[in-house]
DNA sequence: ATTATATTGGAACGACGTTCCATTTATGTC
DNA sequence: GACATAAATGGAACGTCGTTCCAATATAAT
């Protein structure tokens, strides 16, 4: 009767591990999924291999879990859940803000395929979790009430969106067989034999590319983000 | 010879259109994954659907086509390419990108698909011509060189990340077969739910959710770093 | 006409997510 | 301890997908 998204233990058994020591488990399985990701990539989660590495059958992984869908979005929310409980300290709210983006760098680098499965979890839990972290800082900072939500907004779709494309190069990489570095670099050299007449821009940053820190341009683009909100700040006071 | 990426026409046949008139090709086939993709949301694109759509078989869509991901892109870039060469003009370079954002939100409005498909064609020719039009610009904003990446580089990811939510809510909408105000409308729901111990921001919000409107939230979201741009501009004006 | 090449249509393969169900294991009752 | 009920398991089977393969056809070249 407990079965999939139902209360899970609504009627705790009083003593001990119930069931056989090695039996199967919601928490389990997430972390199997987890594993499999990590080092196999965003296409290395089948229930097959699920199966094999869990030693069952496919049958009794979906008595807890609802489908793969629902195990990618609980895989992604483990470690969003984790990356977020650790980082709640901070001096000012903008410095509170910098250490929350750079968790999240910091984990889709380690756990690339939680930037796309970001995408598919709209509205759900690893996503309210985001937004709820943002918002206190937000909150703090002083925005406005019928602005908080646009501000949130931004600074949440700005690292989804970075989330997202870091995941697709690591991913583009490892299907090739190369590194990340190495895949920049093939990708400047393209941009630098672009014809000059049609993308002037792009072959100029070509170089820039290939020397880049996606770190740094990441909190480059928080603190661009930051001043404009400091901006609207600014133009409130000016009003009153 | 002619085969995927090779040059096409590399010797041009003399006159009129060679082959029978209903004959394959790389725009016909992309033309009516286009059309499939429209109509049927991102899980529409099948080999199958498309061989049945075109009267032929999956072997002769290979012999135009180098693989299902190849082809996403390049029905990706047919869209990107018409909407960068339809916002060309406008008064200021700030005006400029504010046209160009809204021609992307349109853009991916009317496909929803191309939202996610931009998150799989990292370096390649979409993405390339977005930077080039965003650079251009930015460039005439009088950003400096060695930031100008950093900056074209924000709104890249901050636009793809608007528009992989907005491609997630289309579908994830459309796989419950309701439409997206009703979806938002749930969701907001949900959010007004949550513990106010813990999630004290984003019960507060969920109000605004129900009646915010996507692109104006998403056009002040590109001001704010618009705005953050002409801070940086400010700080290097006064160290001249 | 005959050969060579470009293109086509569809059968077949292996992998996937998911469903189904017979079987096993635990729990509650007398 | 024996029995009934429910929870949990393992694996076979189904339908769909991307992709490959290849015999058949259409076009071009000689």
């Amino acid at each position: 009767m407990s079965r999939c998204g139902m209360i899970k233990n609504a009627r705790n058994t009083p003593r001990g591990p119930q069931r056989r020591e090695e039996s199967l488990s919601r928490d389990r399985i997430i972390e199997a999924s987890i594993a499999l990701l990590d080092s196999k990539g965003e296409g290395g989660l089948t229930f097959r291999a699920l199966s094999e590495r869990l030693a069952t059958g496919a049958g009794a992984i979906y008595w807890h879990v609802e489908n793969k869908s629902d195990l990618l979005t609980a895989a992604c929310d483990s470690i969003i859940a984790r990356t977020m409980a650790s980082c709640v300290v901070g001096a000012t709210p903008e410095a509170t803000i910098r250490t929350l983006a750079l968790g999240m760098f910091d984990a889709i680098d380690a756990h690339p395929w939680v930037g796309s499965a970001l995408t598919h979890t709209a509205g759900q839990l690893p996503m309210v979790r985001i937004v709820e972290c943002l918002g206190q800082q937000v909150r703090a900072l002083g925005v406005a009430d019928k602005e908080q939500w646009a501000v949130v907004s931004a600074l949440l779709h700005y690292i989804l969106g970075v989330a997202g494309q870091n995941a697709a190069n690591t991913q583009f990489a490892r299907t090739r067989s190369i590194d990340r570095s190495n895949f920049l670099d093939a990708m400047a050299t393209v941009w630098s034999q672009l014809d000059p007449k049609e993308y002037p821009f792009a072959r100029s940053v070509a170089g820039q590319l290939r020397v880049h820190d996606d770190c740094a341009d990441f909190l480059a683009g928080i603190d661009l983000i930051l001043s404009g909100i400091r901006g609207l700040r600014a133009d409130r006071i000016d009003l009153t």
